[in-house]
DNA sequence: AGCATTACTTACCTTTTTGTAACCTTATTA
DNA sequence: TAATAAGGTTACAAAAAGGTAAGTAATGCT
């Protein structure tokens, strides 16, 4: 007798690896630890300097931040304008896709906000019985 | 004179670092390497056993299915069903608040799809150029 | 007896990511 | 003359994440 899996291999559906997907590509860019808190604080406050930045995430080291501002660079999801000035002045902004980003990313958010209780109670179950 | 920043440090709005701010940890826990893309997988087939997801994701290791599927249900994302037979049956299935995170990450998703081809280009004239 | 089955666990190693601290530039100011 | 400003870079260290390969369990099949 065949002891199959739930689902028929055939009709199961399979996602792309990463490098081949662009969207798995896209999600993991974003994924890690500053991205999102970038974008998330130059949403609220629009165009910012270096050190606005720094200031407004607070635990971010500036290595971190500049690596994070370069790839959000990289992507066209930031705009970087150097000011030739001594000392100098760069502002960062938002690009339209970036703008784009942000519903998505806001309903993201208002789940986060409306499950995280649940979550963090689940957590707790887990932690003590498993 | 004095050189200020753009932005007031008083008006500026900040976030609180990751351990106090649910929606950071909420966020940065979605953001690894396979979670999102488990929680796609069960959307997409509904029920599934552990070795479905394997072959449906591909290149997940072992390991980090598991590890993965454990953080997910820790978090009450995914729900795990054992069937005591042997060999051993296990079953997962995404539960309601998962179901609720599917719509903002759809979204996510066809941002990704609709801006791929920007980002992409992006990516290679930053390479070339600066 | 020995192998296959499924869903893991464990020990170990490699890679990736992030952090720390020091240094750089150049005009202005004390 | 030396410090200060802003926005970095660099070398190095630490930590976190992920991968590999082997082992485990209990049962049925050959």
């Amino acid at each position: 007798m065949l002891i199959g899996s739930t689902i028929d291999s055939k009709k199961m559906k399979t996602f792309l690896p990463v490098g081949t997907c662009p969207i798995r590509d896209i999600l993991s860019r974003l994924g890690d630890k500053w991205s999102l808190l970038v974008l998330v604080t130059l949403k609220a406050n629009g165009t910012m300097r270096f050190s606005d930045i720094h200031k407004s995430i607070g635990d971010i080291s500036q290595r971190m931040l500049t690596v994070t501002l370069r790839s959000l660079e990289a992507d066209g999801l930031v705009n970087r304008k150097v000011y030739p000035e001594v000392p100098p002045r760069v502002e960062y902004s938002l690009t339209p896709s970036a703008d784009e980003l942000m519903l998505p990313l806001h309903s993201l958010v208002e789940w986060a906000m409306k499950n995280m209780q649940d979550i963090v109670s689940s957590r707790e179950l887990y932690k003590n019985k498993g």
